[in-house]
This record gives structure tokens, sequence and C-alpha cells, in this order.
DNA sequence: CAATTTACATACACTAATGCATGTAAAGGT
DNA sequence: ACCTTTACATGCATTAGTGTATGTAAATTG
């Protein structure tokens, strides 16, 4: 085997994450070997070692990756600010969407919420995600504050509990709708429940 | 070692499978061997072996046993049929606090939500979820159906999609809650959140 | 055009874990 | 009192998987 150029060990590398998303989201993360994973992607276990650390490694890689890829990622989530509760709903159903329309990203995220146990290994990204949750909860908070003194929503509403709200609201959905994708669909259907519960907001 | 009669057998299963939830809990179901069970229940792999198949035989006996020890299982829900809004409200709320109440109930479901990958060897289990889950769905549409013609909510609400929509924010609730407990209490506060929703579903 | 890296493949050693087979001593029946 | 079964413990064989060390041929550098 003649050894390849920069752009072909950069292809290898990204089959090597293809292949090994595919291998975690059949068989989950801790039941995928490394083996799986470099046949998948035609090459070698000595491929693997070269381009990642070990098994983990390349879940960080993959999370990455995937927040790069989809266009829909949190920064660009958080950096809108929302100045009405049709915002949020906007927002939201733009989100919802990406989990129809991009494949990877769903599988991903199906991946992420029924196959990998978050054990020590995978700490860093656990940690990762809990900061995002927190930052969005908070952003989403400051954004119930202002709808509250514009009076876009009923006085007696704490912004937080709300912010909460949503935010369980669009997670549940998700974790439902990958768990049972028949039960409904989540890009024409998925927002208007969380309409359900902006509607209960208003005065 | 001289032989157990058979209540002595009885206490060692129970032995087994709460150290079992307990070392699923810490270390997540693929990471946790046959021996650290043993160990942590202080008999040998041995012991195992005779009262169950394999490790995926203990998951499912340890399934069971929630159910029936958890009282507030999902049978006792969908047999009190929910008259009135409130009535939901009441249920959701029971049902939240046991996840604060009880700490077997609460780490058996966090091991569920986050410390599990759903793969071949426990479909059996997933399947009863599923199935679960859609009968509860289904009770609850045909609750909310009730409810649309009593006009206790309004008439321009599908009722399916409101069932949805509850339990999306009830899931969302629960695992939210067990991935950053200190975000919110979920036996306090857990219940005005879903209380939100059914606020937009009234006339 | 050497010399040196690079991008892997191959080989090896080592361990952890499983499943089963066998041992055993007391319990429970007759 | 004896026999059988129970409830485990112990030992063994086998394997799958990892990490690393080493090999290697071409790409890249100067």
């Amino acid at each position: 085997m003649p050894r390849r150029t920069k752009e072909e060990a950069e292809q290898t590398k990204k089959q090597l994450l293809h292949a090994a998303l595919n291998e975690f989201y059949e068989h989950g993360f801790a039941n995928t070997t490394l083996n799986k994973i470099a046949e998948r992607a035609q090459v070698t276990r000595g491929a693997i070692y070269w381009h990642f650390k070990n098994k983990a490694d390349i879940f960080l890689a993959l999370a990455e990756e995937m927040d790069k890829q989809a266009g829909m990622d949190l920064q660009s989530l958080l950096s809108q600010r929302a100045k009405s509760l049709s915002d949020i709903l906007k927002l939201a159903r733009q989100y919802l969407s990406v989990f129809e329309d991009n494949t990877q990203f769903r599988k991903f995220h199906e991946l992420i919420y029924y196959r990998t146990e978050w054990t020590e290994e995978l700490k860093p990204l656990q940690q990762k995600y809990l900061q995002e949750s927190r930052w969005l909860s908070h952003s989403l908070t400051k954004d119930f504050k202002a709808l509250k003194k514009s009076g876009a929503i009923n006085s007696s509403i704490n912004p937080q509990k709300a912010a909460l709200a949503t935010w369980a609201m669009l997670d549940g959905l998700i974790s439902s709708w990958l768990f049972d994708p028949d039960s409904f669909s989540i890009k024409q259907d998925g927002w208007k429940m969380l309409e359900l519960l902006l509607e209960g907001l208003k005065p």
C-alpha cells in the first residue's frame, strides 16, 4: 500500500468519521470496535491510531464535525435574539426541521440520545453539552424577561420557568420523535405542539 | 461456604439486583462487568449465573423490579382516567415527585436515560417501553377528546397533538432534570411548567 | 537526488471478560 | 439416615479487543 498525499489523508479521516458515525449509530458507542470502524472505512486500525487517540477521541471529533456541518448549531441559535413569541417559534421550527432534513444530524442525535452511555471517558463532551444547555436556557430566560416587560406574555409568569419549560418541551419533542418517529412528524407537527405551550404564556 | 436456605437465596438475588443497579448507574450498562456486580453484592459470578442468564437478563429483571417497586407505575397511571385538566396535572405532579422521593427510581431512570445504549440485546425492553409510550399517548388522547367535548379545552385543539405535547413535556422535564438536577426542582417546579402548557389549552 | 517524514499496514503482546464445567456442602425431602 | 437437589464457589478455556511497536513505500523537503 503506497503512502497517500495530504488530501488523501484528509479524505480517509473523513471516511473514518463517517464510518464511525454509522457504526456508533447501529451498534452503540461501547459496542463498536475500532476494527469495525476501520473495516467500514476500508482501512486498518493503524489508520485510526494515526488520526485519533482512541475511541473516545473519535467521538469528540465527530461531535465537533457535526457542530460545524449542521448550519443550525447552537451558536447561531444563541446569536439571534427573540423579540417575540413567534420569533421563538420560528427558531424552534427551523431547528426541529433539521432533524428530518439532515440524516447525519438525525443519526448523530439518535446516537447521543439512545446509543451512548455517558461514562467517564466521555465526560468532556458531557460537560460541553451541560454548558450549552445552561447557556441556552439562560439566554431564553433573558428573552422571556424582555417579552414580559413589553407585555407580550402574561405578567404573572416567571421568565425562568417559561424558558425551562420551552427547552424541556423542545428536548421532549426531539427525544420522543427519535424514539418513535412514526408517532408524529417533527417537521410538520413539532412546532405546533410547542405553539400550544407558547399560547399559554400570552396575557 | 455453606449452602443457603430459600429465603437467603432470595436475599442474595435482591442484593445482586441492588448491586447491579448501582454499578450500571455508576459505570453504564456496557461498562460494568459481572465481576463488579458480584463483588458489590459480596458473592461470586457463580451466584449471578445461577439467578440470571446473563447481563441483559439482569437488566430485564431490574426493570420489572422497578415497575413493581415504584407504586407509581404506568398501569396505575393508565387506570385512572383524567376527567379534567387539573386531574392530569395532579397525576403528573405525583409522577414527577417520585423522582425526588425515590432514589432507586431516580437512579434507574438516569440509568435508562443516560447510561444505557439501546442495542440489540436490550431490544425486548425497548419494545416494552415503545408499547407503553404508545399506550399512554393513546390513553391521553382519549382523555383530551373527552375534555374537548365537555368544553374543558379549546375546540380548535387537536386532542392527539395535545396528548403528544403533554407527554413530550413530561419526558423533557424528566430528562432535563436528570441531566442537570440543579437547574430546577422537579418536585416543586416541574408541574408548574406543565401547567403553563395546559393553560394554553383552555378555551 | 538523497534524506526525511508521512500515512498508513502488519504483527504482537497483553488483558479483561465471558461462559461453562466442575466442585461442594448444606438444605430439604423421603 | 440417606439421597437428591440447591445455591452457590472455583477453575479453566477461549476470545475479542486494545495499545503499541515495527515495517514500509511513497510523498515531501531541501
